[in-house]
This record gives structure tokens, sequence and C-alpha cells, in this order.
DNA sequence: GCCAACGTTGGC
DNA sequence: GCCAACGTTGGC
């Protein structure tokens, strides 16, 4: 992009943490940690301040795009990582070089009405799109600018209906 | 380096 | 709860 700003998606089951919860979040901040997937991780590594987020509801009902959110701080290390008694503590992690990493983000809007996977797969601009893909499971993963737009579009021609 | 076994994700 | 589509682990 010629501004370099970048488009991203990322999971979370709103049982666990929701849009809702990230605008409820001091500034509207969260840190996203948890993730344990290489790809996923490298994704977030590449992420840069004012990066714009999909925030895509999993397991829910029906699974959508509920909103979005911006990129606030680059990847460092998730500290749950080196928790114990944390669910993704990861024994194997080396504290001096950690394997893990979070990014910042931070609540932009949360749409009037979720986009779901539905609505988004009888899209034909969106043919492509990772999350589209059969058997896409990554948790962190790159949206085009084409599939930006028309999902921003999406968005809006919900709102006025 | 292969690959079977196992664990996880996430739509349905 | 089922199960397809992964990713990871570890024996060999």
């Amino acid at each position: 992009m010629a501004d370099g700003r970048h488009y991203w998606l990322m999971k979370s089951e709103p049982e666990v943490f929701s849009i809702d919860d990230l605008a409820r979040s001091p500034k509207g901040t969260t840190s996203w940690d948890g993730v344990r997937n290489y790809q996923a991780r490298n994704f977030m590594r590449a992420m840069k301040v004012g990066d714009q987020v999909l925030f895509y509801h999993s397991n829910a009902n029906p699974p959508a795009v509920a909103g979005v959110a911006e990129v606030v701080k680059t990847a460092y290390p998730d500290a749950t990582q080196f928790d114990k008694r944390d669910t993704h503590y990861d024994p194997a992690s080396n504290p001096d070089e950690p394997r893990w990493d979070m990014v910042d983000i931070r609540f932009i809007r949360k749409f009037v009405a979720p986009l779901s996977l539905d609505l988004l797969r009888a899209q034909a601009g969106l043919k492509g799109m990772e999350l589209l893909r059969k058997g896409s499971r990554l948790s962190v993963q790159p949206v085009r600018a084409a599939e930006w737009n028309e999902v921003i579009r999406l968005a809006e021609v919900q709102a006025d209906s």
C-alpha cells in the first residue's frame, strides 16, 4: 500500500473475548495474548502501528466479522508463555528468546450488524479471502486491500438498511 | 527425514 | 457433539 498501512483479520471467541469486551477495555486497548501458532505469530510480528484489523467472532452464532480495531503496539513477548498457571503456558519457551509474541490492538468500531460468514461467502469479490478458504484455521491472517474495502463496503450497506 | 499418532480449531 | 483440516510431536 502506498501509505504503508496493512490489513489483517484476528479471530476471537466472543465467549472468551468479544468486540464489546475490547470496547470496554481501558482505552479500548488489549494485548492479544495466547497465540500459539507460528504462522499467526509471524503475521503479528509483521504488524505495524496503524495497521487495520477486522475483529472476527469465531465459534459464534453466526460466526462473523464484528468490527474494526487497529494495531497500537508492535510485537513484544507474550508473558503468558512463562506463567505456569496460564492455559497458554509453554514450558519449552526460553525466557532469553521468547517463542511467542503479542501485539496491542485498540477498538475502532463495532459494525451495526455483524457480517456473517454466509454473507461474506456470497461475495464474488471475496472469493480468495483466507478466512473463506476451506479448512482455514489461522487465527491471525492478512487481508488484501481489495478485500478490506469490500468488507467495509458491506458494513456500510448493512448499516444503511 | 518420514509419517503415524495426537491435539486443536472452528464450522456445522 | 461431530469431524475435516490442519499443526506438532516423537519414534524410527
